[in-house]
DNA sequence: CATGAATGAGCATTCATTCAT
DNA sequence: TATGAATGAATGCTCATTCAT
């Protein structure tokens, strides 16, 4: 039906017009600051009309956090397609995480805020969703791995082990920006993720 | 004099009951909800006798982080002591952190809340006292590095950033533990994190 | 629409609903015990709803304050054009604020707050308005004035500075009334009053 | 006995050091920011002293009031004092008292404070202390109008009437400074002042 | 579908005052 | 006298959520 269309795609209207009003609060004013009611007021629709395209504040970040790992999804594929080889992939992936955790710091504490929380849940389909998303970017990491065991760059009996463990650095480093000027004193923090990139670039190289 | 004494044991006393109050309700309800109120009531206390203790509800949390930190770090040395090696004792180090994670899960969230958070900043004399904890804990690392190197054991040109590298990827995996059953999917989260320490301490090994 | 206008109608209500709690209270205990909550408690209405149609407790006595001043000038406007001559009519005015000063106690206090307070600020939105309230009423006792003198019944070259100056006295007597049975010791403060309005316009018939 | 006597001197010198402290933190922080524990810290007191010395915060207030007072008294008597006629002396009067409301601003508060509040209510002999201070000033312009009377320049049937008015008048367009940019629009508010002085000691030279 | 009025629990923080020592 | 630890009521204000229309 011509009128059903219509009005899904209304809907997914809806949903984005509410969104893009969250994401620019968030972006303007950080994570604590975003309510509703803000929310409602920016996107032009009433508190309520917020509630029936989703049922929480929560699920609303969700989405965002999804809008995040998509994002960070293309910047990694961008950048790691320039290079030729499994380890400049690496390091392409490396950098493209580093440069969004600057590029796009919103989106980046907006994920880390769902991961450090202890408690936040998610529906069921919500939470798996979220989870592909995520999945997506570590089988990038994993199938340059592979590929790189395939050609003979790489050798390591556990690829999928050595992709997260790959991820976690980064992940962990980028956490530890805040402590640049304090806890590492000295380090440029640029060039210690690097150096690090490099060290497992090295220790998957040889093994 | 005795009366004095007594009056400053009980002020610590104070001190630690307001503490064991916000741990406790950190523990059991998470960190986004306890608030002064819910302490004081925990604490048998009244609201102005918390702020009488402390200026803040941030400054509890600082104790609070101080206290974990300051436990890690006992926990760590106890571990690692017993080792003979530097290799052993950076596994010991590593596995002192991932019991630490479990054993201590509201310590380690409550650190983790402060690391991840985007927002929260504490007083420049607080944060200073707080990063000198992480500090120590990084110094432990350093330190069995640089014995490493020096017994031969180890080779690395940069143990600063090698140091730094290795909590890092510790703390990214733990970071990780909650995506253990989706994201992570098959992997079981302990024997990653083994694995990757085992990883890391080839790297500098053979390097 | 007729839903529209009752709408419309019944928010006015709720306004109307709050001021009134929130008069009845300055009355009753003064300003310093007038509370959002005790606003609410009177009201039979939430706090939240308070704040939904109040943006601030200032706000709520600004327009008090608005009513009172609103109050105040149709008080003298109405005594005010009882009258017959110049002279008369700022007798009627000083008459007329001497009575709002016991008859609307609670409206006078609240103009003579934010009026003697030292702190106090409003937004420049509100504050305009509160303004433009005074203004009013001080533009009667000029165009009385100026009146009087094209009638040639007084003599004054600088009738602006001198509705001033008259009501800066009915003001500062009004102020002083509870001093009457102490520092002003055997004196009417009705009768205070009354001389000093004659001494006004005797002032201004000849000068 | 003179242990009693060092006694009294030393009560009497602890006073003083409260209402230092109290004094100094009213200058420096406003009327609203004075705190009993504030007042503690900077005379060096426990809280419990002050409220051996003084029943009340309120009680500090009124001795600072009193203060006050007293200060305004002299500036009176002083600027008074250096003018031969009673003319040039009621003016010097009302210079001094505009020159108090803005070089000694704080004590000009303390005393609308207490002036404007529709509550506040002192002990009997605390009350009857201050109104004495009030009426001392008044008692100065009263003299002044009668030695005026005396000496042929003033006419006036009622000089205890004519000195409330004078002062009143004065009061009141105090209160008005702070009008000055709005209601009073284009009227230089010490012009204004002194164009009212002027006023009321023509009405009463020539009555 | 859309609205927005209404809610009320919840928050961190302050501070005058008391009272056992 | 002098102390300062303890209190707890009180404050203004926010905001996710509901629901009648």
């Amino acid at each position: 039906m011509g009128t059903q269309e219509r009005k899904a795609l209304e809907k997914q209207l809806r949903r984005s017009q509410i969104l893009d009003a969250a994401r620019m609060l968030l972006f303007s004013s950080g994570i604590d600051s975003v309510s509703i009611s803000g929310i409602s007021g920016k996107a032009e629709l009433g508190v309520g009309t917020i509630y029936f395209y989703f049922k929480n504040k929560e699920e609303i970040f969700a989405a965002l956090q999804e809008e995040g790992l998509a994002l960070l999804y293309a910047n990694i594929r961008q950048l790691m397609e320039k290079e030729p080889s499994p380890e400049k992939q690496l390091a392409g992936i490396a950098e493209a995480y580093y440069q969004f955790s600057e590029e796009n710091k919103d989106y980046f504490d907006i994920i880390n805020y769902f991961l450090s929380s202890p408690t936040v849940f998610f529906e069921p389909g919500l939470k798996h969703q979220i989870d592909m998303s995520g999945h997506k970017i570590l089988k990038i990491i994993r199938n340059t791995i592979t590929a790189g065991i395939e050609t003979g760059v790489f050798k390591e009996a556990q690829p999928g082990r050595f992709s997260i463990m790959f991820w976690g650095t980064l992940h962990g480093l980028l956490h530890f920006k805040k402590l640049e000027h304090t806890v590492l004193e000295n380090e440029n923090h640029r060039d210690l993720y690097r150096y690090s990139v490099n060290k497992l670039i090295d220790a998957i190289r040889r093994s």
